[in-house]
DNA sequence: CGTGGCCCCTGATTGC
DNA sequence: TGCAATCAGGGGCCAC
């Protein structure tokens, strides 16, 4: 469930707290955090001891941990082919993490009770840490095990190190190099509705349901709208207001309805008072004062005004 | 092939 | 109180 902006606000913490340390336990808790590893717990665990984390990166909801230090790559050491003995300076091994539903990277003091469902634990060598993470060990905890960490190659040349298995996931909103015009024009090829195609990773990622419905709710754009009609000056207000609201999430935390969300620290953000739609059935429109109805969708939910959001003629 | 429906899982809440 | 149904911020897979 969480989002672009709450898994940025987890992706600053592991920034600030596990970059640079070096790896020295994995215990694996439950198989399913880590069922995309393909080679097992025991092999994710064995070739991460050792590695020091780099930088932390994200592309839309998804999460990496560059690692280097020694070993062959992952490729290489499944299919039992040798290490080449001069590796591209870019190309490595990065640590995988999607939250799923309900996962959280949590940092804490290795003596801290286990979280009911913590399912990966993660211990530094102490040696060179600074003295504030000193003590401390990187946790996944996910009640709904949809989430995971896996370890995979990285794509050959590419300078943010992103593992071959999301290279087909499209580039986020808030990033630099995301193209607009091709937005727009894969947009007008689909023959799909606006919220599908919003909450489709391989157009535009890091957008879910709350995003989704918050950015519809500005735009007076209804769900189920074709995007075969879309014009260019409606995709660019469209994708203006999902950079919008996805900024002003960012600035205070992102969104937590209860302590599932959380940085990681443990804090929770504040952009719940913010939200326009998602969660305020029968509450006013903040425009118009009409009640915001929630409808059944692709086995969720989707809130809109029906007076702002108009549907579209059924053809 | 693109598209839409279903399923994976645990827990909180609601209604009978 | 108990129990069943519904719902939850995600995405992979499989029919059509």
């Amino acid at each position: 469930m969480p989002e672009l902006p709450e898994v940025e606000v987890v992706r600053r913490g592991l920034e600030r707290w596990v970059t640079g340390r070096t790896i020295d336990t994995v215990e694996v808790r439950h198989p399913r955090a880590i069922r995309r590893h393909t080679a097992g717990a025991d092999d994710f665990a064995a070739r991460l001891k050792g590695l020091r984390v780099g930088p932390a990166r994200r592309r839309g909801k998804y999460l990496w941990l560059p690692v280097a230090g020694g070993g062959p790559s992952a490729q290489s050491a499944a299919e039992g082919i040798a290490p080449v003995l001069t590796p591209s300076v870019t190309h490595g091994l990065a640590i995988l993490a999607h939250l799923g539903m309900s996962g959280q990277l949590l940092v804490q003091p290795q003596d801290a009770p286990d979280e009911k469902h913590l399912r990966i634990r993660i211990g530094f060598l102490a040696a060179g840490t600074p003295a504030e993470a000193a003590g401390t060990e990187l946790r996944f905890v996910d009640q709904r095990t949809f989430g995971g960490l896996s370890l995979h190659d990285t794509v050959p040349g590419d300078p943010d190190l992103l593992p071959d298995v999301i290279a087909h996931i499209a580039r986020d909103p808030l990033d630099p190099a995301f193209d607009d015009a091709a937005f727009h024009d894969a947009l007008r090829r689909r023959r799909t509705t606006i919220k599908r195609a919003l909450l489709d990773q391989t157009l535009i990622s890091g957008v879910g349901n709350i995003y989704a419905d918050e950015a519809l709710w500005r735009s007076r754009l209804h769900y189920d709208r074709p995007t075969a009609t879309f014009t260019r000056p409606r995709t660019a207000e469209l994708l203006g207001h999902v950079r919008d609201v996805m900024t002003e999430a960012l600035a205070v935390g992102g969104t937590s309805f209860d302590s599932l969300y959380v940085n990681v620290n443990g804090e929770s953000g504040y952009f719940e008072r913010s939200l326009d739609a998602y969660g305020r059935e029968d509450e006013p429109c903040r425009r118009c004062g009409t009640p915001i109805r929630r409808r059944p969708w692709m086995n969720r939910s989707s809130y809109f005004c029906p007076r702002c959001q108009r549907p579209p003629r059924p053809s």
